[in-house]
Formats: structure tokens, sequence, C-alpha cells
DNA sequence: GATGAATGAGGGTTCATTCAT
DNA sequence: TATGAATGAACCCTCATTCAT
């Protein structure tokens, strides 16, 4: 019963933290939806921060391993190697919307615990995109580029889909968990990496926008 | 020192529902920024959810007025005036970045306040979004597309540099409060347009993607 | 205006007070229901105590004023007298149902003005009880009897159709603001003079019941 | 220290309820009477209305029990059950005064709570009471009258020594918690009974006043 | 390992009241 | 005279957490 009730907590409190928030979410409604005494909580996870620290490591242990899993392919090319991990995280967030949701909405708010956990993963995201960018640049893969502007780009393609899934599906009837909507969008990136990114269109040589 | 109350109290909720979340902050908290005595958050705004639902409807008034504003020029041509949209958001998100940064936060957060505000706002812009898009079509400017999609795409590039304000700054060494940033990013978005958007690659014929 | 709204503000105040009681009452609500601004009622009473007080001497002061005018009768006989004090506080009460009931409730709450208010007019009122039945016992109208004990019982037959309406009404079907209730149960209360007051049975000789 | 704390809770609640009304108590104020934490109120009984409720409950159920019980020696005559009534309704009074009275007067008020309990309990002694007189009448014993206007009579005897008790003491220099006036005060219900209620005074023919 | 009792801090809100206008 | 703004205290309640069992 002991995994099992560390699992039912945890998925009980991506779920109430996805729909109120962490701060708005409390032990007892994690407890009572996970069927365990809220004391059990603190047993497992020391603290509500222990909760959300482990969500945090959950989500970005996986996200991270992603990219890297991804970047062993750099040598068959930038382009396919960034296709490749686009694939791989829509397909991650799409499974685990919930969480991804909920972590993209609370990575935003000043918090010790979480910007020490963003500070590794954040640069490790940064380290990998760069070196795919910079391999992009010099095999001439990608149009020169500012690379912190490219990203910006990427991860508001990647991530938007999954910031608000109650506009996605009540205003847009967009559904991001289903295999249709990762395909589709999939083709989306594609289509911005192809045309954007790896635009042909004649720069102004050396022009490397800073 | 009626009108600077109220003000002063905006103005210390909009810093604090940015830094730490609504739940996340009380109203003492406010009130002691603001230098202002709690029970008069509770005069002005009669509630913590009313404070909420003024910053709301501020932040989405402005913000439906500058999609409008520029909608009346759609004569001009569809990709003008999306331009136009997308040069005044980003300068309006620019300027009331934590007022922006929160708000895109907080939207995704199961609340019936936020969903009944949302519901009016979110179908205007869509409206607007997709008689925009339709137009481009119709007069060839851009590549027929899944309208869903491309809303998508613009608004996750729209948002994206307000909706974690630290990274930006602290990992991708990116300000998006200052001019240089909104002149920069502004192109990476009309590049968007020309490029991903208006792309005359040639599609296979009648192939509009659903 | 001024005038009209100190009136309107006691109105109101008695129908809130007999509804939530004293305590349960805010100035808020009377001043809304007055249609009034909360300051005036402190401008007109000075503090929600003095409203309190206020309706206590409203009360007390006619109460008693019925009891002195049917006092002065005292020669036709206590009976016919208590009699008349009967008729007339049962009218009385009727007339002004909600203060009545409101002041009898409050009336057991410990508090400094109440207290005070209330030490004047009980002794008024036992002093003119006491009076009728020692005036009855001379006269042999009244079966010798303890005087506090009747008191008990006569104040008890009084009061009860005015303490708890909502009982009366909606439990018993009595309706004590009604002249038909009014007749019908000071029938009730003569009988109790009659039989129970004035029993001619026998009593053991010169057993005055302490 | 469980249901000690439980019971110190109650018998302070009680206390002060009864001194300065259930509105003009706080939980503090009960807590710190109780020598126990505020939430440990929350704790037990949910509410502040959570407690309010437990009281009316146990006072009530006692209550109806002790007509319930003296119901069941109906047939040994409705005079005889109505002053075993009385009897044991006035001994469980006296031994909870500060609950009586409190109960007795919170009862008046508007409130969700109370009107629901109350609707039960009142509905339960109305049909003894009712199926009590309706025997008296059958076989004699009691003179035809109005079921609810006796209701009021007997109540009213039953309950005025209880529902203001300062009044008692300090004006009447009456103590109805003590077995003396038990004693006492049961005869005065004694002699309603037999002399107003079983009058044989001869009525007009089958004039049954409603 | 798991739980019910208890705690102190702080949550949002309402209160009666005051004061400048 | 009458009122809108503002205040500080107190309201009830919920919080995360601890501890003995």
């Amino acid at each position: 019963m002991n995994k099992n009730a560390k699992e039912a907590i945890v998925k009980a409190a991506i779920s109430l933290f996805n729909s109120n928030g962490y701060s708005g979410t409390s032990i007892r409604d994690i407890a009572s939806l996970a069927n365990v005494n809220p004391a059990a909580i603190a047993y497992h996870f020391k603290n509500k921060t222990g909760l959300l620290e482990y969500c945090f490591m959950h989500f970005f242990e996986q996200y991270i391993s992603k990219i890297e899993d991804a970047y062993a392919f750099i040598d068959r090319g930038a382009k396919e190697c960034l296709k490749r991990i686009a694939a791989d995280l829509l397909f991650y967030q799409s499974e685990h919307i919930q969480l991804t949701s909920f972590v993209y909405r609370e990575m935003s708010i000043e918090s010790q615990v979480v910007r020490e956990i963003m500070s590794t993963y954040s640069l490790k995201e940064k380290y990998y995109f760069q070196k795919i960018f910079e391999r992009g640049f010099e095999w001439n893969e990608f149009r020169p580029h500012s690379i912190p502007y490219l990203i910006i780009q990427l991860k508001g393609l990647l991530m938007m889909p999954f910031m608000n899934t109650r506009y996605m599906r009540e205003v847009l009837y967009v559904f991001p968990n289903e295999p249709f909507f990762q395909q589709k969008y999939l083709k989306e990136i594609h289509l911005w990496i192809d045309k954007t990114l790896c635009s042909d269109v004649p720069i102004k040589k050396g022009a490397v926008i800073k």
C-alpha cells in the first residue's frame, strides 16, 4: 500500500495543482482526493513544498532526457535533430498534460524551491538548444539568427498548446492530449523549422543578428 | 487620497500577484505594500476576487481595443493588419509586463470569475483573428491553413516572452520590457508572418489543411 | 428629512433586531434597510448601543405607562384592575409585536446598558403588580399566594405569545398580531385570573405560601 | 484529553451563549474559557454553527425524550400524564438552566439551522401535547378547550422561569435552579392544571372553543 | 506505517466607528 | 447636516504541520 499511496498522492496533487494552482490547493484536498490521511503526505514528501519539488523533478528529468536522447543523433543533422526533439517533447507533454500545464504555470512564480530546480534544468535545456542551433548555423542548415530569440520562438510553439488547455478546448476546439493533435501540430512546427528557421532567403552577408 | 489609494492598491496587487500568484498573495501583503489599510481593499473592490476581476478587465479591455483599433485597417490588407496587431500587442504587453505576465498565468486556473471574464474576451479575440485570417486566405495573402492552429502559433509567439520573465532575463538575457526587445522580437514575428504564414511555396492543390 | 430618517432607522432596527438579534445585526444592515447612510445612525443615536437603548426605553416607557394608567383604577377592585392591565398589555404588545419580541429576547442577555434600563422598569413593574396582588389579598379577591410566583405566571402568560412568533404561526397556527387572537387569548388570561388566582378553594387557614 | 476537550467546549459554549447570546459570543471566547485552542472547536464541531446545532440537538433530544417517557403512562390518565411531564420538564430545565435559557432565547432568531432543528422537535412536542389534551377531553378530565391556546399557556408556564434568570434572581428573588423552587413552582402548575384546565365549571354544552 | 487530535499562524472578511469634506 | 473614505480590531475559518498513539 506504500507505493500505491505515494502514487495516488502524486496523481491527486498534479490534478489539483493543475486546476487550482499550487497555493490554491490544500494538503487536505490532495489527501481526500487520494483517499489518504493528510499526515501521510508529510510522511512521504515531508512538506507541501516537497511534493511540489517532486512534481517538478519528475517532470524535468524526463523532459531533459528527451532532449538528451534526441541530441545523441545530432550528427544526422541539426534540423533532423530539432524535429525529433519537437516530436518527442510534444508527445511527452501530451501524455502528461496536467503535469505539463501546471509546471509551466508554476514555473513563473517566485519561489525558492522552483528557482533552484529551474536553474539547473533551464541551463541544461539552453545548452542543448544552443548546441543544435550553432551546429545548424555551421552547416548552413539554419539561417543565421539570434539564438535566444530562436529559443523563445521554439519554446513558445512547443509550450503554447499546454499553457491553457481550457482555452484550447472551449474556444479553439483543439484537444492537445489527442494523438490527432500531436501529429497535426507537429507539422506546424516542422513548417516553422523549414520556413522560418531554415529559410534560404539571402541575408546580408555576415549579418548574424545578435 | 481617494484615487491614489485605489491606484496604489492595484499597482501593489499586480506586482504581488505577478510574483507570488493570486492565491499566494494575501490581502494584507497588498495592503502593506500599498501603504493602505487592509479594509480599504474590501472597500474599493469588495473582494479579493473583485480585485482580480478588476485586473483582468483592465487588461483585456485594452488588449481587445488594440486588436479592434488595428482591425479597422483590414482593408489595407490582412498581412498589414496582422503586423500592426502584433506590434500593438507587443508594445502593450511590454508596457504592462507584470500585469500581462500575471494574467496569462492566472488565466489557466479554474475559477468562476476568470472563466466568465475570459469567455467574453477570448471569443472576441478569436473573432477578429478569424476574420483577418479568412480575409488573408480570400485575397491570397496567406497560405491556406487551419485557423485554430494559426491562432495557437500566433498567440504562442506573442505571449511567450511574457510568460516567464525571470527565465527571459536570467537564462536568455532578454529583457522583454525594453524597447530594444520589442523592435527585435517584432521582426521575428514579421518573419513568421512572411515566411510561415504567407509562404508562397506551392502547396498541393486544394490542400486546405484542416 | 431629519425626523423621517430617525424613524426609518428605528423601524429598520426593530425589524432586523427582531429577525437576527442585536449582535447579529450590523449597523450597515440597518442603514441599508432604512435607506440611510451608516454614519447617520451614529449621528442620531451616537452608538449602536444608543440605538438599542432607544428601543428599550421606547418600549418600556409605554409598557409601564399602560400599567400605571390601569393602576389608577385600583379602587374598582384588584381583579378588575389586573384584567385591564392584561388587556392593555396584550393590545400594546400585539401592536408592537416585533419590538416586543426582540426586547423580551434581548432582555436576558448580559449587557451593561440593558441591565441599567431594566433595573428601573422591572422594579416599577414589580411594584405595581405587588400592590395589586396585595390589594387583592386584602379584599379577599385573590386566593392568598406567593406574589413572586404569581408574577412569574402572569408574565409567562402575557409574554409567551410574543416570545417566538414563528412558532406561533408555523406550528400552532396562531397569529398574535391579529385582533382575533387578542380577544381570544385575553379570555384565557381572564380564565386564569378567575380560576387559578381567585379560586375560592378553601386553603388551610393563614397559610400564605411563601 | 479527547473527550474532555469536547465536553469543555460545550460547557463553555453554553455558559457564554447564555450570557452573551450566540452572535455575541466569539469562538475565541469559548476556546479561552474552555482552555482549548480555537481551532479545536472547528475540529470537533466543524463550525460555530455546528456547535450551536450540537447544543440544540443535545437539549431537544432529552427534552422530547422526557415527554415521550411520560407519555407512555397516558393510560393512567391525561391529567396524571401532564403533571408528570410538567415535573420532568421542570426538573430537566432546572438541571440545565443555562442551556435551557439560551436555547429558548436563540430559538426565536431567524436562522437556517435553528429553523430546521426546531421544525422536527416542535412538531413532535405538539403531537404529544395534542394527544394528551385530546385524551383529556375524551375522558372528561379536561374542560374542552382550544388546544393551541392550551399549549401556549402550558409552555408559557413551563418556560417562563428560565427565560430570564437574572430577573428571577435579582427582582423576584426566585432561584429556578434550586430544588426548592422546582417543588414550589410545580405546585403552581398543578394548580393551573387542576383549576384552569380541569375546571368543572359548567361550560355551555358542546362549546369547544376553537 | 498510519492516524486522529491538536496547534498557532494566518487567511479573507466584516465590524462599529471616526473624520474630512 | 450628511456622507464617502478610511481605519484597526475582531470576526470565523482554514492552513500546514506536529505528535502521541
